[in-house]
DNA sequence: GATTAAGTGCTACTTACGTAGTATTAATTT
DNA sequence: AAATTAATACTACGTAAGTAGCACTTAATC
């Protein structure tokens, strides 16, 4: 059983949300705090098939690996209030994905069972996941779209301009990433986005340091995440 | 209101499964019969905001198109018993994709606003909806997947093996399309899948002719899909 | 403070892909 | 049957992206 001081963070949670304040206590009582150090790859250790988390704090990365190669690439960047894995919750088989953690982080987790039996018992979970799941489809849409059709300094520019804060003009989620990362978010490798982003600063568009990004031309970026440069 | 001839269709749809069988004629009396000409566009005539619908026959593509180079790309190839649009059903938003059929296609229409009451109504409905959403996440998951990571070859090569029909060993649902369809299916052009179709051809591999693909040898098939060609 | 590891910047090279253009064939329409 | 359209086959070419390799810098660890 988890603290008190969760409560608020179920709140929020857009599966949590709108249940009627008595309910909460039967759901801090199925919750187990976890702590992912950084850096692990725990789908060994913590089977996704038994457990369902929340994250409470710190970034998880959903990607995928291709064997031959051993490319990577990302497929969601989770962060606070982010839960996984659905797709396990839903069907009882597995995803083949692997999970990892950016920073040290901290998970509520319950026991797959116990969050299908609330599905049921509580409606209003079961009709918010609907629209959890419609904006995870969305962005795999979009990500797939700009795959195929855009480049890399156009996915590079949009991938930058997707995560900055409107109220801080600020990067975030993404702002301490290695040019590695980086690539793994758009599919791409790291050599390449080091190439885009060493135009970018010579083009007067980035500020570039060590694991940070900074925009000094938000209008140029926004040309570039528009502008396809494919041959033709 | 559509005939009882519709009826065995919606006992057979995920989303209205499972239903008692007294409400049926219910559904019946919201529903219209649509009948769309073979390759058109309906999204200006019958905005899916306005409208949910299912397929009764024929085939439909949600795609979209770069603007800029005019390219297109195929998200889904919805068939019978598919429903779209899920996203405008679940937001009251815009989803940025165009809708086109690739045969004649007849189709189930109901207002969107009564579909949702309906979600409201029958819990069973909103239940269903969970795993045909998972099932898009997945697709459009080893659609960027493969985008990513694979080349043309080994993306027209699992193209084509997830189409077979595990009783008859043919193709279906893509089997009389166009190379022009096909490309777009994998996130390519007509003329780079016709280069890789006259190489399976030169390798035994498939017996092509107009508007027609025919598995020679699945073996050999099969390991062009593993393969990647990225150099190196 | 020394050593190791992780991250970055850069050059050189290869190639699959996309594009353009055109000839040919099959299907459809008149 | 002739004319038109759609689909296909093929050649030639430019290029972005991926790979390999290495020097350099910063951070982390002992």
């Amino acid at each position: 059983m988890i603290g008190e001081n969760y409560i608020e963070l179920l709140r929020e949670n857009i599966l949590f949300q709108d249940l009627e304040e008595e309910k909460y206590p039967e759901f801090l009582a199925a919750f187990q705090e976890e702590v992912w150090p950084k850096n692990t790859c725990n789908i060994t250790k913590t089977p996704t098939l038994y457990k369902f988390y929340i994250i409470a704090q710190g970034r998880v990365k959903i990607y995928r690996v291709d064997p031959e190669s051993a490319r990577e690439f990302t497929l969601f960047l989770l962060s606070k209030n982010d839960v996984f894995d659905i797709l396990c919750l839903l069907e009882n088989c597995e995803h083949r994905v692997f999970y990892e953690t950016l920073d040290e982080a901290t998970l509520l987790s319950v026991p797959i069972k116990t969050m299908r039996e609330w599905i049921v018992k509580f409606p209003q979970i079961n009709k918010s996941l609907l629209p959890y799941m419609g904006r995870q489809i969305r962005i795999l849409e979009e990500y797939t779209s700009n795959v195929v059709l855009a480049d890399i300094s156009s996915r590079l520019a949009k991938l930058i301009l997707t995560h900055i804060n409107k109220k801080s003009k600020k990067l975030e989620l993404i702002n301490d990433l290695s040019h590695d990362e980086l690539a793994n978010l758009i599919g791409s490798t790291r050599a390449v986005v080091n190439r885009h982003l060493q135009q970018f600063k010579k083009d007067g568009i980035l500020k570039i340091s060590r694991k940070k990004v900074e925009i000094k031309n938000l209008e140029l970026l926004l040309k570039q995440a528009e502008k396809n440069h494919f041959p033709g």
